[in-house]
DNA sequence: ACGGATGTTCGCGC
DNA sequence: CGCGCGAACATCCG
C-alpha cells in the first residue's frame, strides 16, 4: 500500500489511533522488518510510553512517543498498520504490534516483509540521513515548478525515472508517476532534460491532482485501504493498458522503465 | 503454473 | 560518477 497518498493516509490514521495513548506492551517478531537492529530495543523501550507525534516524509513514517523514544516506519510494498480490538484474532502476517492503554492492538502487517522498523530516539528522526536525503514533499513543501525543472534538466534519465527518484520529489512512486504523467500528457520515456517549464508546470499539477485523487479514494472508514477494494481500481490508467484511454479511448498500451511498467496512451502522449 | 505486483538496495558492466 | 539492467527479498493473485 505505499505511495505518499497511502503513507499520508496511514499516517492519518495512526495518528488518530494513537493520538493522546499510552502503549502498554510492545512486540516485535523475529523478521527482516527489523534488519538494521532495533528489535529487542523497539519492545523495550515503548512499554510505558505515550505518543507526541506522527510525522510524514515522503513514503516515510516517523512515529515519536515521549521520553525521546521512536522509530521510523517504511511499509515497502505491502506493509500496513491495522488496529484490532482487544481479544480480536491477530491480522495474518504481523510482524510487530503496540497495545494501547484501550486495550486494542496496532498491528504492523507486512506479508512480503520488504518494509522496515528502525527504533531511534524521537528527536533524531527528522535528522537522519535517509529522512534528509529525500527532495520536496509534494505535500509538505509543495513543489516549486522551477526548480523542479532545473533538478530534471540536470539528469539524462527518462522522465518516469527521475520522478521516482525520491531525491528529486519524495514520495513519488510507480503508481503516482503513471497516473501524473498521463494527466500532463507527458511520454514516460521523454529525456528528462527535453521538458519544457511549461510541461513540468502541467508535471506539477498532474501530481498534485493525482494524490488529490488517491486521497479521497482513501477516505473511508477506517481501515479502508484503496488497495483492498476488490474490482476498484481508482486510477485513471495505472494497470488498464489495453483498455481505452478516458480521454480518447485509444487503447493504452504498456512500456517498461527503470524495471517497473507503465501505462499509457500512445495518443495523448507523444514521444 | 508462470509471471507480475504501489519499494529498496546491491552488484555488474559500460 | 551516472546510469541501465537484473536480481534479491517473500507472498499473493489471476
Amino acid at each position: 500500500m505505499p505511495e505518499l497518498p497511502e503513507v499520508e493516509h496511514a499516517a492519518r490514521t495512526l495518528r488518530r489511533w494513537l493520538r493522546g495513548r499510552k502503549v502498554v506492551r510492545a512486540e516485535a517478531d523475529a523478521t527482516r522488518v527489523f534488519r538494521g537492529g532495533g528489535r529487542a530495543a523497539f519492545a523495550r523501550a515503548l512499554a510505558g510510553r505515550r505518543l507526541r507525534f506522527v510525522e510524514r516524509r515522503g513514503k516515510v513514517l516517523l512515529v515519536g512517543f515521549d521520553r525521546d523514544v521512536g522509530f521510523l516506519s517504511r511499509l515497502g510494498m505491502t506493509g500496513k498498520w491495522l488496529r484490532r480490538k482487544q481479544g480480536a484474532a491477530p491480522p495474518k502476517h504481523s510482524r510487530a504490534r503496540l497495545v494501547t492503554d484501550r486495550g486494542e492492538t496496532i498491528h504492523y502487517v507486512d506479508p512480503r516483509l520488504f518494509g522496515r522498523i528502525t527504533p531511534h530516539p524521537a528527536s533524531a528522526l527528522l535528522e537522519l540521513p535517509e529522512v534528509r536525503a529525500l527532495g520536496p514533499d509534494p505535500l509538505l513543501d509543495g513543489l516549486d515548478p522551477a526548480a523542479l525543472h532545473e533538478r530534471l534538466g540536470r539528469t539524462r534519465r527518462a522522465v518516469k525515472v527521475a520522478l521516482m527518484d525520491q531525491a528529486l520529489v519524495a514520495g513519488v512512486g510507480n503508481i503516482l508517476a503513471t497516473e501524473a504523467l498521463f494527466r500532463a500528457r507527458l511520454h514516460p520515456a521523454r529525456p528528462a532534460r527535453s521538458l519544457s517549464l511549461r510541461e513540468v508546470k502541467a508535471l506539477v499539477r498532474g501530481i498534485e491532482a493525482s494524490i488529490a485523487h488517491t486521497l479521497e479514494a482513501e477516505q473511508g472508514e477506517e481501515i479502508t485501504y484503496v488497495e483492498e477494494d476488490p474490482d476498484a481500481n481508482p486510477f485513471l490508467v495505472y494497470d488498464r493498458a489495453g483498455s481505452p484511454c478516458p480521454r480518447c479511448r485509444t487503447t493504452l498500451a504498456r512500456l517498461a522503465l527503470g524495471g517497473r511498467t507503465s501505462a499509457y496512451c500512445p495518443r495523448c502522449q507523444r514521444p
